[in-house]
DNA sequence: TTTAAATGATAGTAATACTATATCATAGAA
DNA sequence: TTCTATGATATAGTATTACTATCATTTAAA
């Protein structure tokens, strides 16, 4: 049995439901791919029209701009995200154990997941990583917010913040606590990779110490005492 | 006594030194004052020449063009902190009483410094909240950091780490820690004000709390098992 | 088969991100 | 006093970016 993934996006992400169209998964696949290789500051819509083999207009049908594009892209990566979160952690008991998967999830490299064809959840991960924050650090967070564009970010952020509550009920910061991990999950790879003396880890590059800094970060944070 | 602070920059930083003539000081202050109004995206040389009632060409002289006035301005930035942490935690002897007074200078409003007579240091800290990061998040970060445009943020790094040490010399992760702090007490106060449900300090928006939160964090993580 | 939706082709505009050059004021050195 | 270097002003021009508008054509659903 083939089983496809499809992560319900938020309408106002969009002028058009890139998901319903050939041209609409051709401009995210590509988006991303892009978006990978030169950084955003670089990417353009006619750059992208002319990978894609469409033209400057056609896209803009698609997305406002490429700011809107790059909220679409974060959004669905962190609705992709809790996705794996709560299939990895289904039936496991063990609140803890369950923390230690998403820490995990969220630091080490991703592998492309067949479930979705058009997206490459790899480069996605890398894209997330240097680019993600750009999303929401604008003038205009608030009225994006209002329009619900960063709402996957925070349910994903709200899902891990029930976790450390599990492992911990009386643990006074768990979003706090939830968002740093997301948040530093990915600087610290950043770090790792390209300013090393901001990390421990600059001579190995190893992700899974990463791992280990953020647990022992967490966990020293909700034991009890 | 009149006391002027000045900061000694990297001179690959600029084309010519802001701090040596009066428009380069303009330049530098109206900078803080128009990314601070309507953010980095929007800033431009063009609008900045209007402001200061000067031309775009004479600002290229000084900027080879606006995220590396970005880049002088968070390193710029990050001497002061360091300067200030230098000279706040002098002559403290318990460290934990150092990391304390470190954490609560880089989570609390600033409060405008004489020392230095064109610069808005609270201006700059809220510039630096929600544009800090985009100096370094770039495809060019490692061209950049060879030329130690990054010095100032990763010297500060340092000296919190060096703090981290003093508390528990078997720490293993000082410098993760440090980078942490640095940027969880941007990121805090950024979605305590813009995506509160990222954080558990929405209600009071109190600074304070995201102390709090930090110093738990920190102490728990480094004090002795 | 009709017809609406999606796409493609083309054109145009205002703003952005620069570069180049020529002039001018002034302050210190010869 | 003159020369020269430095900083500032003024103007002009280019390629690219970030869009908007229009109209023709293909495609796919009713």
């Amino acid at each position: 049995m083939e089983v496809q993934l499809q992560i319900k996006m938020n309408e106002k992400l969009f002028l058009r439901d890139p998901e319903q169209t050939e041209l609409g998964k051709k401009i995210i696949q590509h988006s991303v791919e892009l978006i990978h290789k030169n950084g955003f500051e670089s990417f353009t819509f006619k750059k992208l029209a002319e990978e894609i083999e469409s033209t400057e207009a056609g896209i803009y049908r698609y997305f406002e701009n490429k700011h809107r594009l790059l909220i679409y892209i974060t959004a669905w990566y962190w609705g992709w995200v809790q996705y794996c979160v709560v299939f990895k952690t289904n039936n496991i008991k063990d609140p803890a154990v369950k923390l230690k998967k998403v820490i995990q999830l969220l630091a080490t490299t991703v592998v492309d997941d067949d479930k979705t064809l058009h997206i490459n959840e790899d480069l996605l991960h890398q894209i997330i990583i240097s680019e993600g924050s750009k999303a929401y650090l604008t003038k205009h967070v608030t009225e994006d917010n209002k329009e619900q564009l960063f709402k996957p970010y925070k349910d994903l952020c709200g899902v891990i913040a029930d976790i450390i509550l599990e492992c911990s009920p009386k643990y006074k910061y768990p979003r706090s606590l939830a968002s740093t991990i997301i948040e530093m999950a990915h600087f610290q790879i950043f770090f790792m990779n390209n300013l090393p003396s901001l990390t421990d880890f600059g001579k190995t590059k190893d992700e899974l110490k990463v791992v280990s800094f953020l647990e022992d970060l967490v966990f020293n944070s909700i034991r009890k005492k």
